[in-house]
DNA sequence: AAAATAGTTGACTGTTCGGTCAAATATGGT
DNA sequence: ACCATATTTGACCGAACAGTCAACTATTTT
């Protein structure tokens, strides 16, 4: 019944890359209506608040991410293939918003979750839940490494995970920082399988 | 000659705390007047806008970063126990800083650079280049490993002092948005360890 | 075609934003 | 004591902020 509408989408996609490439406090409304072409009634007519919209806006990535990672995790690849993969997609994904954004933006996730971490509790919640999720893929390819016997039997699995997630998030962190991918092109892959300890 | 005052000092002070623990654009030169009980005619007097209040915030950060990691890397000291020593400096400054500003923070300058990146030019080129510089304590660490023959004579030494680099920014940063330093206290010594590939 | 529904619009509110300024005030050096 | 200088103050500015709302329009369902 009544009209249908991609405004929300609209408004979505360009909070996206507003909120990821600049900041979360840095873009007003405004801007996001202005970009998207959207006035102020309609997006109040759709989102009850700012954070509401950066909400649906984690929900988005979240949805892309998993279909990506579940994809590239699927049990069906060699534990080893499937890490490559990822920074091969981590990579190319980079590049990509690089080229669409006009600057590295790293990880969503981290970027807006470290910005609001003190200063919006739910979010906060949200994104570490989010980040739960993302380590448990390293926690699958840890355990099928073991199987295979190519980590030792003993390896912390928990805890390696971890250290391959910190490691991510640093590399992407700093290539946003210093606005250059270089680093993540020429050493992320052997750097990861140096942590991994891979026979 | 005239009147003299800490009003500078104290105005530094405030926006560490607040840009630190909430961020850079949440906070308004209002806040920090208020909670630094500083007249904004004053603020204005010593800083001619606000980022070069942050700029001088993180001018502060670096100076202190500074003298605590030169003791600490000393050349006198088994580069292993620098390493060790900077891990319990990380964990009891979290700690600290958590205490005191109701939050863990992470790491200033990556909070601040990863929130600015996109939006101010100089603050990441500025930051870019406090990264250099803990980077180059980890580098003078792997060398004199390198000495010691505790780790290969062909380790890359810039890639692994990158890979130390970024892990414990992910480790920190993670850490800020879960709110919570547990896995850093039972880990981090000890993954810092893996990483190496110390015999 | 009409009614019900969903989406759009632009004008509006009160507040907060970063920043300015002239006047007032306190203090160090001589 | 005095004066140059540094600091403090509070009122002020226009712009931008998040959010509101009632009127209006388009479209789908019946």
């Amino acid at each position: 019944m009544g009209r249908t509408s991609d405004t929300r989408e609209k408004l979505i996609e360009t909070a996206i890359e507003l909120m990821w490439r600049d900041s979360y406090n840095s873009v007003s409304v405004d801007d996001i209506c202005k970009k998207a072409d959207v006035k102020k009634g309609s997006f109040y007519h759709y989102f009850p608040s700012k954070i509401s919209l950066a909400n649906a806006a984690m929900q988005f990535c979240t949805r892309d991410m998993k279909s990506h990672y579940d994809n590239m995790f699927s049990p069906t690849r060699h534990p080893l293939d499937r890490l490559d993969l990822m920074v091969e997609y981590v990579i190319e994904n980079q590049k990509e918003i690089k080229a669409r954004y006009g600057h590295v933006c790293g990880c969503p996730f981290i970027t807006i979750g470290s910005e609001l971490a003190a200063q919006d509790d739910a979010m906060a919640q949200t994104i570490s839940g989010i980040l739960d999720l993302k380590t448990a893929y390293y926690k699958s390819v840890l355990k099928d490494l073991v199987d295979l016997k190519l980590i030792p039997a003993d390896t912390n699995i928990d805890e390696k995970a971890q250290d391959i997630f910190s490691f991510i998030v640093g590399q992407l962190t700093t290539a946003r920082i210093r606005n250059d991918i270089g680093y993540l092109e020429n050493h992320m892959k052997q750097s990861l399988r140096n942590l991994l300890g891979v026979a």
